[in-house]
DNA sequence: GTATATAAAGAAAGCGCTTTCTTTAGTTGA
DNA sequence: TCAACTAAAGAAAGCGCTTTCTTTATATAC
């Protein structure tokens, strides 16, 4: 049907050895030679087929990417680090992008990370980016080890078997966002964390415990609050602690779509923020997003979600070329102050 | 290095020929030899090589997919909805997804798009979806035809030449959203446009100039503004139009964006929405974003971006299998009202 | 001039599949 | 029993390239 090799090396009076020889700039081809085949090539506006051409060179040209989701801010944002950095660093591969989707259970996205990681290996990508929230499998990861394809993962957890990873440091970012309350006088903090069956919040939730311990608060599991990261939750957290005996100055949550919620319910309550009660949250995404200036202040970390995705495919490209070498990378994250904390009243 | 299906065959103690028959599906193999040549598979984790396949086959398996930014959530929620139902009506396809970045003057973006587009033809993708703001060029559109490969474009303009293109109906969303401003007794409706180089900016005002008309109200060069689409020039165009010595009693912004931007002018100079102005907006994006609960209401017509991806890829599906007619799809938008219209004060 | 190294080209094998074409085995009918 | 099918399998060609291996042309040396 379509034009090939063949064709080109008929209409230019060479071999076919010769018109591959000058598509990929390789062996010796005499000037004049080299002039004429790309002449006909232009003429013909020929390309090679990338099916035949991987094929011999047993490469896809593909690079891998499961994403958890294409609609949430942050990970849209990781994606976008990935996309803009593969095109400057290895701009012949494209990348194959898979999301996990919106919908169902904790265990159906595990086993769709399972499938899509699956299908990626079956495509025979030459590289692979992992970056959902959820934790990567034994089996996946002796999958993948097994497979001998170079992969990054974003996230993951601290310790995580992946040999190369990119992350943030959540404890690190936690301890020192509680600390700055607790800086300011507060003791009576609490923390609604996102669901603790994720590694960033447990480790988030690890942070805000670590920086009480290290000023001598005791926690109060009262003050201890499992959410699942919605909207309405980070209301009815704060119905629940604000209705405590003693009541908490500060909140912090495990991630900002909770503390808007917060927002809400407080701002319902005609209770100002910082002046009655201080709150963070964590992600920074409204940094990222859309609206940024029309959402409410909140203090919170700034997950820098492009370099995320930037970086992971700096280590990825050096995986690709041969670096065998473990590695584990953090990104900085970035306390946004936007004055939700204040000394305490009482 | 990897086995292929050669040593399936002498595994299997078959011919090459039946194990792909087994694994294809097709012609007619014993019982007895399918079984166990998929015994054979399933021990030696045995997958064809895509290239291979493709290569005999004449298919990649790809769609192609252009998409104006990785980050808006209009875009993103378009290429959710593309992602979506490409699963579920074409599984054995995949994504491939190029994106124009946020970067660059039109001018850029426009040879962007076409370098994109010519990279896809390359990969000789077994369809194409273009969803950018740009109107596609006469030359991209003829280089399309010429390619023979299905493509389905996302917006475009009225009267693309397009083959296959969904969108929504600018211009009537626009008259409609200008008509209720009118019947709650509006006359002053002030417009401001986004670049009129987007097609979709000058439907949007001439459905603004529709329906004005209609109702015999004499349009206003001084109330017609050419915006940026951007936050600031939301807030600014306020102020002029607000120092003009007949003020307008409501303002129509071309998108969210410009119309978050006056709202904030707006309560910076403490007028209130809608008592002492009416506005509205026009995509619906907040909506769709991550903090929709946190932003300030504002009336706008929501365009469907989930549904448009979908309904592209329903289209290129029926393409791909054959269906050569020409058509033209639009998606019905939504009024949102949240209350930025009220009855002018004077 | 011939011998020798080198540059440039072609012939042909082969990447891992699918598919046509051919052959063999198995079934049915009289 | 043998002809006439059909079902099942294999042989082999070929998809469009790359690359090795071999041959031919050209330059360098003596």
């Amino acid at each position: 049907m379509s034009i090939n090799l063949e064709d080109i090396a008929r209409l230019a009076g060479v071999s076919s050895a010769t018109v591959s020889r000058v598509i990929n700039n390789t062996g010796n081809v005499k000037p004049a030679n080299r002039e004429k085949v790309l002449r006909v090539i232009e003429e013909t506006h020929y390309s090679p087929n990338p099916s035949a051409q991987n094929l011999m060179k047993k490469t896809t040209n593909t690079i891998g990417v499961i994403i958890n989701s294409l609609v949430r801010d942050h990970w849209t944002h990781i994606l976008a680090g990935i996309d803009e950095r593969i095109v400057e660093l290895m701009p012949t591969q494209n990348a194959l992008v898979m999301s996990l989707g919106s919908s169902s259970t904790q265990e159906q996205r595990q086993n769709l990370l399972s499938q899509k990681l699956a299908l990626l290996l079956r495509k025979r990508c030459d590289g692979i980016i992992i970056a959902v929230s959820n934790r990567l499998s034994e089996k996946d990861l002796s999958t993948l080890n097994a497979s001998s394809v170079p992969y990054v993962v974003i996230q993951d957890f601290k310790g995580s078997a992946a040999p190369r990873r990119v992350g943030i440091d959540n404890t690190k970012a936690s301890v020192e966002l509680t600390e700055r309350a607790i800086r300011l006088g507060h003791e009576r903090i609490a923390y609604v964390s996102s669901p603790l069956y994720y590694d960033y919040a447990s480790e988030r939730r690890d942070g805000y415990l670590h920086a009480l311990k290290k000023s001598c608060i005791k926690p109060l599991p009262d003050y201890m609050v499992e959410g699942d990261n919605s909207f309405e939750c980070g209301s009815k957290s704060v119905l629940q602690l604000l209705s405590l005996p003693v009541k908490p100055t500060a909140i912090i949550f495990g991630t900002d779509r909770m503390a808007f919620g917060a927002i809400h319910q407080l701002n319902e309550m005609h209770l100002s923020i910082p002046e009655e009660i201080s709150i963070a949250g964590f992600d920074g995404i409204a940094e990222l997003g859309d609206y940024h200036s029309m959402v409410p202040p909140l203090n919170t970390v700034l997950q820098p979600a492009e370099q995320l995705g930037v970086a992971a495919v700096d280590l990825l490209y050096s995986a690709m070329n041969g670096d065998t070498s473990k590695q584990s990378l953090t990104i900085e994250t970035r306390f946004i102050d936007r004055h939700t904390f204040a000394v305490p009243r009482n």
